[in-house]
DNA sequence: CCTCTTGCTGTACGATCGTTCAACAAGGAC
DNA sequence: GTCCTTGTTGAACGATCGTACAGCAAGAGG
């Protein structure tokens, strides 16, 4: 009875495992406290361990938060490849579900887009920051690149290009602009929307962002 | 010759010019240093005055901060109105002039940008910010949505509003969602280029929106 | 020239920051 | 049961943070 269970102070955890860890309440403490929770004391209260295991695990700070960013990248493009391969072959479709996944839950959270906003702040004066978005960037934008490709009638475009080369030498639609711009377009209502979540329903901002494609896809199909 | 002119230690400024002059100090750590810069003693080296003035001016550190954030705001608000007014009467020339003064200096300087980031990472747990923003967002907001009132032919869709309304009771148009779909719109490249400067050029941010636009007005044109 | 107001300085304080490191102990190997 | 590896702890360090405040001095008013 007087016996307790010599229950240990702690739990060893493979490395691994113990970084991925501390990445979420990284994440965590930037979704509750912003800026100021990005602390090694904050995060490891987070996380539930000592202040001196995050330096055992991470050579620094930075390294620390340069990894959650590349994380939260990674798992937010692979959400949408996910939710693009689930949606078959149609260009149609798959744009349809990548617009839906855009703008629902987790991505359209206010609390990650607040996230993405302090890493923002943060990408100009760390070059940790710049290199983990270099990294995972170019596979959102060459996922939606893609799409943009398929969704355009380009197959036309090849076969009638030595016609419209023969013009000028440019596209239908500059692929590369188009990009640029809906890209403009879904951050952009990505952050109104997290300032102010009360202005517009996100089915709206789906409803504007097919808008855009439709007037691309018309512009294209005129000029072939 | 030995006697050195009794230069004063500092000079005495009205309480309006120094609190000026702190909220430029502030803008400036801001565009050099990020997050970071915005310490008290940052900020006083950079204005040329010791630690205690700033809590002489304003009752605390994020006092000031809030300031500055309203004061850039409003800069770059009466900086456009300016522009829009300098441009006369015609709806197009005011909005190309809107355009031309959103994607020039100073407004598109990555150092602004990356200020106006900064900031949007503290709104969401700061009071003072959010009160700063939504007193001065105001004003961009309604000359945006001026803008774009104008821009349309609304008068036609007055005149032959029975009918439409009829039909279903949507204007040809959604004002609302337009304006929110253009502002995201310019968020999105202003972002887009703040983060990586190199992948396109302002003129070609302005055509991007313009062929927003155009088609916004071909497709309200069309209906009425 | 003297006085008085007040803008301004700069030290001091306690809190918290990131990082270091010696000691501890969990738990697999044997 | 006994090593032994190593994941983990937590005190300690120096630096820096925001703020307070007692005193200095600039410069206008008389």
């Amino acid at each position: 009875m007087a016996r307790t269970e010599p229950k240990p102070r702690f739990a060893r955890q493979p490395p691994e495992v113990r970084r991925q860890a501390l990445i979420d309440a990284t994440i965590e403490c930037l979704k509750r406290y912003g800026h100021e929770g990005l602390s090694i004391r904050t995060i490891s209260a987070q996380a539930g361990v000592s202040v001196g295991l995050i330096n055992h695990h991470f050579p620094n700070k930075d390294e620390l938060v340069a990894a959650a960013y590349r994380h939260i990248n990674s798992e937010l493009i692979a959400g949408m490849q996910a939710a693009v391969a689930r949606a078959g072959s149609s260009p149609q479709a798959r744009m349809r579900a990548f617009l839906e996944s855009w703008f629902s839950a987790p991505s359209l959270d206010a609390d990650a887009l607040a996230v993405w906003v302090v890493f923002w702040g943060l990408y100009r004066h760390s070059r940790l920051i710049q290199r983990a978005h270099r990294e995972t960037y170019q596979g959102y934008v060459s996922l939606l690149r893609g799409m943009l490709a398929e969704l355009l009638p380009s197959e036309r475009a090849a076969r009638s290009g030595r016609t419209r080369r023969a013009r000028g030498g440019a596209p239908a639609v500059d692929l590369r602009l188009a990009a640029i711009g809906f890209t403009a377009l879904l951050d952009g209502l990505w952050l109104e929307w997290c300032l102010e979540p009360g202005t517009f329903r996100p089915a709206e901002a789906v409803e504007l962002c097919e808008a855009w494609l439709a007037q691309l896809v018309r512009r294209n199909g005129a000029r072939s």
